[in-house]
RNA sequence: GCCGAGAUGGCGGAAUCGGUAGACGCAGCGGAUUCAAAAUCCGCCGUAGAAAUACGUGAGGGUUCGAGUCCCUCUCUCGGCACCA
């Protein structure tokens, strides 16, 4: 055995082993359970980010866990090839984007495979190619004919200048980022997928996935947002005709309060008023100004002008004002909302600003309104009840809103309605590095789904992009072709598909990714029964990119493609990010320089605390900046591979699982990589040493009788932690502890003083189980190690080590001693005593003794097999 | 603005069901080894205090024999907000 640990050798050697003999290829076997272990497939940028490593390791970890408890497992990866960057790079670096992403992907799959993941590769799959992508234009053509897909106007982000439409990444405070010019919403038309239809089912299921976060399910619940409400109408006329102006309140209860209303500035009502006075023109102009990010609309000043039409209240009669409101948007409910000033939050503040009138119909305990300032028992739902509102006083939120709901029902005037904030998903997008959509717009018959015989329609890939619009869009050879019905001329769709819609499937795909006659086939009943046991990704797509999955995959179940599987992941595990120091000097305009942490060195005081950092290459201070995502804008990325290079695979597992749990955030230190390697170097001497000495067959139970009490100690350890690490693999999935637990182990192993045959065989003992712990997080040393205890024997086939039950009894514990609660010492008493004993022995002691000073307790508390609290 | 998380020594974190706060590691300090250094090994390491002990888990209140853990109020940080992926 070599003396020194070696990592680059040891590793490669393992991975070229792995790879002769196939050891991660998943083969379908109905003999042995099966563990599908998926995570997010990454976005093939360049190269791969600490993220990717803490995902994948994350993956590695419970995929071979699982391997050695005996599981068939299948590890897939791919590449979601699509989106924007590959644009992006392209007008940078004149390179198109297939062959930029081609690159990054096999540059990063190297990455991966030096990594030493068990990754099937037999299935990578990359969306960007037409055998993945063609399956996807089948499956939308089906859903369009099944109604599922539909054309409507969307507003988008339009960049004036560059005549295109821009991400809302690309929008920043309202300005195009290439361009600077005034970014201005924009209709046009849109395919969208009806995933509506789904609202109720998508929020019911989320109660049968009792594998994934709480949180997680509570985002999604409160995204779908279910509501019910009424839907009612304020009847008006104008220019001589009666109409009904709707709108949509979960606050019908308050409907006597209203006092205006608002409606969105592309309103039909919006219209007609901006038409006939400029003011109001001017206003809705503005409106239009500005992008369609939610977040950006919810943080605007709110604004409104007054359209001079009057509505009547649909149960008082009363007339009302309409108002343009900057904060009423078109695309959801109705675009209008009726304005209770005394009762929401937003009316009030609008409602102060332009002089409204505020009405009172909500009281709790009698109290009056003020209006000095909002208060939140305003819009208190629990506890008031209706004032000022004739017929209606003194009825609670839920007997008001029926007794109203029920009157306007009367006139036909409004009913109780569910109604869902989750919108339909618009999945065009006016982009060239997408899947394309594959319909064809013909004069007479309207949007022809292209016909399966002539699918896929293939993304041409040698293109030169500027930045204005689609290329697509000016290529003839692309978008002429005939009408699959009529056969005369016809224009093929440009627009590209979101690409969410490619990572919405491909989980399933990689059970067959090979099937050139079928998006799917029954393999998926046999990886995906039950769903895929685990998934694990970021927690930023915990609602979007899981909502769409699950969706689709109820849609496919729905066209009949994969059984009855309507939820795609049963476990889930989110991560959180990598973060790191940051590092800047601020120049002389005010612009912060961002240096990278490998260029700094920190100064600590002689405890530790860091007191200030200079930059390496000139010995100048720096300012430290906040702990925050690694990203290129911050400059504080440390890139996966500098650590791979200087301390092996292994290393960066092994500490990137050690920092913290998988779901929490996870700070670099580049100590703590020092650390983690430091701990592979301890284990491979402690094996160098006991290999050295000579091999001996494992401690057993023969020789049960040989052990002194630290022997039989640390065997007690050792099972326990050979429970824990299962545990915390298995169930926790805190792997953290489980390092640590091992870190103990082998500090207790380095305690035994004794070089006795049995401890010898202990020893051994000890160290094949280490080996089979340790391989799920560091699989190429383990695997050295095992080599070196049992030769000839291999990891895979040992399976995981068996807890021996015999190992963890214990005759005598210790109990805690509390007095009042705090602790003040402690008891040893028999495993097996009674209470009356554990009692006694309390109260005997000598602590119990000094805190009595004479005096009866008035209460004993005993814990069984953890403490006695006396209470004085 | 709305939805969801988080906050524990100098640092990352542990405490799994309300029961010994600070496991494990990093940094630091002291020692051994060395001509010396690196590496390695051993010891110390929340704050105050000589000690007994007191205080201590973002802030303030509460429940309990007992609270990092449960409840209420607040502060700050982070993730998402439908065209970043």
């Amino acid at each position: 055995m070599q003396e020194k640990y070696q990592p680059a050798d040891i590793e490669l050697a393992a991975q070229a082993r792995w790879q002769q003999t196939a050891a991660a290829r998943a083969v379908e076997d109905l003999s042995r359970p099966k563990y599908y272990c998926l995570s997010m497939f990454p976005y093939p940028s360049g190269k791969l980010h600490m993220g990717h490593v803490r995902n994948y390791t994350i993956g590695d970890v419970l995929a071979r866990f699982h391997r050695l408890r005996g599981y068939n497992v299948l590890q897939p990866m791919g590449w979601d090839a699509f989106g924007m960057p590959a644009e992006n790079a392209a007008i940078q670096n004149n390179v198109p984007p297939a062959q930029w992403t081609y690159a990054n992907i096999e540059y990063m799959k190297g990455q991966l495979q030096r990594l030493g993941f068990a990754i099937d590769w037999d299935r990578e799959i990359a969306t960007c190619k037409p055998d993945y992508y063609r399956w996807e234009q089948w499956l939308f053509t089906r859903l369009f004919e099944k109604g599922l897909i539909y054309k409507k106007l969307g507003t988008v982000n339009w960049d004036p200048i560059d005549q295109t439409v821009l991400a809302n990444e690309q929008v920043i405070d309202g300005r195009g980022w290439r361009s600077g010019a005034l970014i201005e919403k924009r209709e046009i038309p849109m395919y969208y997928m009806k995933i509506t239809a789904y609202a109720d089912e998508l929020l019911a299921s989320l109660d049968d996935l009792p594998g994934w976060p709480e949180q997680v399910r509570l985002m999604q619940k409160n995204w779908i947002g279910k509501s019910t409400g009424v839907r009612f109408a304020f009847p008006y006329e104008l220019d001589g005709k009666s109409d009904r102006l709707w709108v949509f309140t979960t606050r019908a209860d308050t409907i006597m309060g209203v006092t205006f209303v608002a409606v969105a500035a592309e309103h039909p009502l919006a219209t007609w008023a901006a038409a006939r006075n400029p003011e109001i023109a001017a206003f809705v102009e503005e409106c239009k100004k500005g992008g369609v990010a939610e977040a950006d609309l919810a943080t605007m000043e709110k604004k409104g002008i007054p359209t001079g039409i009057h509505v009547s209240h649909p149960l008082t009669g009363e007339q009302v004002e309409v108002w343009v409101g900057n904060y009423v948007l078109m695309g959801y409910g109705e675009g209008a909302v009726m304005a209770v000033p005394a009762h929401d939050e937003r009316d009030f503040a609008f409602a102060k600003k332009y002089g409204l009138p505020i009405k009172q119909v909500i009281a709790v305990d009698g109290q009056e309104f003020s209006l000095d300032g909002w208060q939140e028992w305003y819009a208190d739902k629990q506890n008031g009840v209706c004032v000022n509102s004739g017929k209606y006083d003194g009825l609670g939120y839920a007997a008001a809103i029926d007794a109203i709901a029920a009157d306007l029902g009367a006139r036909a005037l409004g009913e109780k309605k569910v109604q869902f904030r989750l919108r339909d998903w618009g999945i065009s997008r006016q982009r060239y590095w997408g899947c394309p959509i594959p319909i064809i717009h013909c004069a007479d018959c309207g949007d022809v789904p292209v016909p399966d015989n002539q699918l896929p329609v293939v993304l041409p890939e040698n293109v030169t992009i500027d930045g204005a619009g689609s290329p697509l869009a000016k290529m003839p050879e692309f978008f002429d072709t005939t009408c699959p019905k009529c056969g005369k001329p016809a224009r093929r769709e440009t627009d590209t598909m979101d690409t969410f819609v490619e990572s919405s499937w491909y989980f399933l795909r990689y059970c067959c990714p090979d099937n050139a006659e079928a998006m799917v086939d029954e393999r998926v009943q046999y990886w995906c029964k039950g769903g895929i046991d685990q998934y694990i990704g970021g927690i930023e797509h915990a609602i979007l990119h899981l909502l769409y999955s699950r969706f689709f995959t109820k849609l496919m179940r729905d066209v009949g493609l994969i059984g009855d599987l309507g939820e795609p992941f049963a476990n889930l595990l989110t991560q959180g990010m990598v973060v790191a120091p940051t590092f800047y000097r601020e120049e002389e305009n005010g612009k912060k320089q961002w240096i990278n942490p490998a260029d700094v060195n920190l100064e600590t005081d002689e405890r530790g605390r860091a007191v200030g950092a200079t930059l390496a290459a000139d010995g100048l201070p720096v300012v430290i900046g906040g702990t925050e995502k690694m990203s290129k804008s911050k400059n504080n990325g440390v890139d996966p591979q500098a650590l791979i290079d200087r301390y092996g695979a292994d290393t960066a597992r092994l500490f990137i699982m050690f920092a913290s749990p998988p779901d929490q955030s996870l700070e670099w230190s580049d100590a703590g990589v020092e650390g983690a390697f430091r701990f592979l170097k301890r284990v491979w001497k402690i094996v160098h040493d006991h290999v050295g000495a000579g091999i001996v067959p494992a401690f057993g139970a023969a020789q049960a009788g040989e052990l002194t009490p630290a022997l039989k100690a640390f065997r007690r350890q050792l099972h326990q932690t050979i429970g824990k690490v299962a545990d915390d693999y298995g169930r926790r999935k805190q792997f953290n502890t489980a390092i640590a637990a091992v870190m103990e182990l082998l500090n207790a192993y380095g305690k035994l003083d004794d070089a006795s045959p049995v401890a010898r065989a202990v020893r051994q003992e000890a160290l094949e189980a280490v080996a089979l712990l340790l391989w799920p997080i560091v699989p190429h040393i383990a695997e050295a190690l095992y080599g070196e205890l049992k030769p000839g024997c291999q990891v895979a086939a040992a399976g995981w080590p068996q807890v021996d039950e015999t190992a963890l009894t214990q005759d005598e514990i210790e109990l805690m001693l509390q007095v009042n609660g705090k602790l003040r010492g402690s008891l040893r008493v028999a495993a097996g005593a009674d209470r009356a004993t554990i009692e006694a022995a309390a109260l005997a002691s000598e602590a119990a003794q000094k805190q009595l000073a004479g005096q009866a307790p008035k209460k004993l508390i005993v814990v069984p097999g953890r403490l006695v609290n006396i209470v004085a």
